[in-house]
DNA sequence: ATGTGTTTCAAACGATCGTTTGATAGCGGG
DNA sequence: CCCGCTATCAAACGATCGTTTGAAACACAT
């Protein structure tokens, strides 16, 4: 297991139902003399659609920035939209096999007890927490957060790439919750990357508005921060419906007005 | 105070600096007959906004959804960036204003005492979350949650917005965990909001992928999720560095490899 | 040198974008 | 009746978008 760094077939445009006019076939991303290219590409775009959005950059200011041809996006790529899956796989890959590594490390430390729920949510939030350490990798982190909140042609693209995480952890997480129902489990889970993509999103605006006191790059502080507040809420008792049908709706500001 | 309907003044286009060719003048929003177009530019706009994005919606797609000519969006917004002002404005002080309502009565109902610390995070959440209880409000709760974690030419604006709830909830924060440091409160809160912001801005995402066990339009259990979680988080104890050097940088999955 | 396949380039394609224009209705008060 | 004002409309503006094309530049085995 452990998969990463899969080459996709010729993969060639959806488009042009011929499909081998002049050159169009994929080539060999190892040991190819073309990296260059391929890879200025691919940062230029990583940092472009983290620093504004995928719709709002234009493959000219990708290729301006990476000082390529605009055809060199069609020729290595095949679309805009392939280039943003190729930017986007390029390092999900490896932050997931990082948090799998980190789960089943664990596991094994801990049989046949059970890990500490902070140790498998620091598992799960260090590596990519880490992205932030470096300008590269926090252009993807700033990528990689939004993009969770906003669904576009790429969602399933990004969901898909995460199954392997969610399928490993989630049962992690029932074994070490069992008091919580699984929509109080699912909920908590749910606010605690909510953290996570709202910190590795971040573009300077929590270190500006707090004049330095929080800052989002500091990785060990930003692992500790989301990890001792995720498992605190976890370990909040469980709410009074567990799925009752419509129990306990408790509105307030219905004081005066 | 509370104010939420300022009409803004000509607002003229920055363009032209002979400004008044034709006719420009902004005209009084109530009491209007042509509020018929500018409200239904106001919905289309809101909805596709919340469906698309800012960047990737035309004005052309939002003036055909609402059924008016592509001139009357400069006519009557002067551009396509002040149509998203205006949009995010119309609803975002309504929000702010129930917020602030709700602390008030809380402060003066428990004076001298402090209201508790749920009560206070249910004043904050309920409003915004409440949005998702109608079409409309659903999609402005999308286009906030989407536009607080992606900075763009409007974040300026959409901070502005926020600055009152901000200057009067902080205090009150404050003195309900005075055992924190400012640091552990302001990255805490900053939690609680971003999973506020990861539900406004679901789109059937969480109810599809737990089978409708988590919904994001339930809106009592979202607000008891929400203040739960982040109270118990809030609760936590402080972090091990308050504002030390570098303390405790514990990282893991340093086992092998 | 020749041939083959890969990579890069300038230039253009049609489509769509935000914005502007000038004319055309509707409607009030003189 | 005509005038000033508001609102809407069809049509076009220049700019920029993603994509395609065909040829040049390059590498390298034979």
């Amino acid at each position: 297991m452990l998969d990463s760094d899969d080459q996709q077939p010729p993969a060639q445009p959806p488009a042009s139902p011929a499909a081998e006019s002049p050159a169009r076939g994929q080539v060999d991303p190892s040991s190819d003399v073309s990296r260059d290219t391929r890879t200025r590409l691919l940062d230029a775009a990583e940092r472009l659609f983290a620093e504004r959005t995928f719709a709002s950059t234009s493959l000219r200011q990708i290729t301006a920035a990476a000082d390529a041809n605009i055809a060199a996006v069609h020729y290595h790529f095949g679309s805009k939209d392939e280039l943003f899956r190729a930017v986007f796989h390029r390092r999900v890959g490896p932050v997931n096999d990082r948090r799998l590594q980190g789960l089943r490390a664990l596991l094994t430390a801990a049989a046949p007890a059970e890990p500490s729920l902070e140790d498998v949510l620091r598992a799960l939030v260090e590596p990519a927490a880490a992205l932030r350490a470096t300008p590269a990798g926090r252009s993807f982190a700033c990528l990689i957060g939004r993009s969770l909140s906003a669904d576009g042609p790429h969602w399933k693209t990004i969901e898909r790439e995460f199954e392997g995480v969610k399928a490993e952890f989630m049962p992690v997480f029932v074994r070490l919750c069992p008091e919580l129902s699984t929509a109080d489990l699912v909920w908590r889970l749910h606010f605690g990357l909510a953290s996570l993509c709202m910190v590795l999103s971040d573009t300077d605006r929590l270190r500006l508005a707090t004049g330095g006191l929080c800052d989002p790059d500091d990785v060990g502080t930003v692992v500790e921060q989301i990890v001792s507040f995720t498992a605190a809420g976890l370990r909040a008792p469980a709410t009074a419906s567990p799925t009752g049908p419509r129990a306990g709706r408790p509105s307030n500001l219905d004081s005066d007005r």
